[in-house]
DNA sequence: CTGACTGCAAATTATTTGCATGTCT
DNA sequence: AGACATGCAAATAATTTGCAGTCAG
């Protein structure tokens, strides 16, 4: 995955930093949604003067390309995980924040149901589940 | 509703005061989501001393009870409104943010889907929906 | 009466901006 | 070389906490 923000960054006339692969790398082994601060924590171990300012930028920056995800939970808002192309949605492990992303195309068949009972004309949704990752399940019952 | 509200927090043993009578007001009249600031500037007209803090602490007090529901948007994070109870989800307009809610059960049903492709125990969601309501479909097309 | 509630101000936490310096290409 | 990027510090914004005074029950 790494190799692949690697070559669309530079593809749409970014330049490939330190701090930047310090911040790629960090969100790709990332095994769930972070803050910004913690991404800064863990990038540090690539890039030690990486500074909070350009994790938000370079979040910024990837968000924009569709690389990342903004997470929103119910307690603290805002965290960021790697974003799989195409139209899906996350599930969060509410014991260790695990996240993975699935197909959310079963999704879109119900939105002509909720446009009749609302009257809107749904444009765009967001959907997020939250439950126990199978390690999690198996290590706790 | 407000009465009910009124009801409900009697009935917690919760004290009936003048500010949370008006932001139970401004929520209850609400046309949308609204940020805590919002709220207080609405709530002013009943009772203008007051405090933002007082807004913060009705709201988690009215969350607490299920009465209100916290929204989240792409941009700015956190806006409140009434919610209705059970198990339902918000639709809100990206032109004037009115927001509904509608009957999420028909979700529900994705579940299991979503369990046999991710391997999660799923125990929640939350989902919320983007779109154009009625009124503002017809004064622009 | 009395404890729960309020609201001010100050403290925190999260995020953005200004600016001089550093560094990819 | 030169523009883009960085990172520090300061500025904003959002939310929480400390506390003395107030008020519903």
């Amino acid at each position: 995955v790494y190799e692949q923000w690697v070559a669309r960054i530079q593809a749409e006339g970014y330049r490939l930093t330190a701090a930047r692969k310090a911040v790629l790398r960090a969100l790709v082994e990332a095994r769930g949604p972070l803050s910004a601060a913690a991404l800064q924590v863990s990038a540090r171990g690539q890039h030690s003067r990486l500074g909070l300012v350009t994790v938000y930028r370079t979040l910024e920056m990837l968000e924009g390309l569709g690389l990342v995800r903004r997470i929103h939970a119910e307690g603290a808002c805002h965290g960021f995980t790697a974003s799989s192309p195409g139209h899906r949605h996350a599930v969060t492990c509410e014991r260790c924040a695990r996240a993975v992303e699935f197909d959310g195309d079963d999704l879109c068949e119900l939105t002509p149901g909720v446009e009749r009972k609302t009257g809107y004309r749904i444009s765009g949704h967001w959907l997020q589940m939250v439950g126990l990752c199978p390690s999690c399940r198996e290590g706790r019952g």
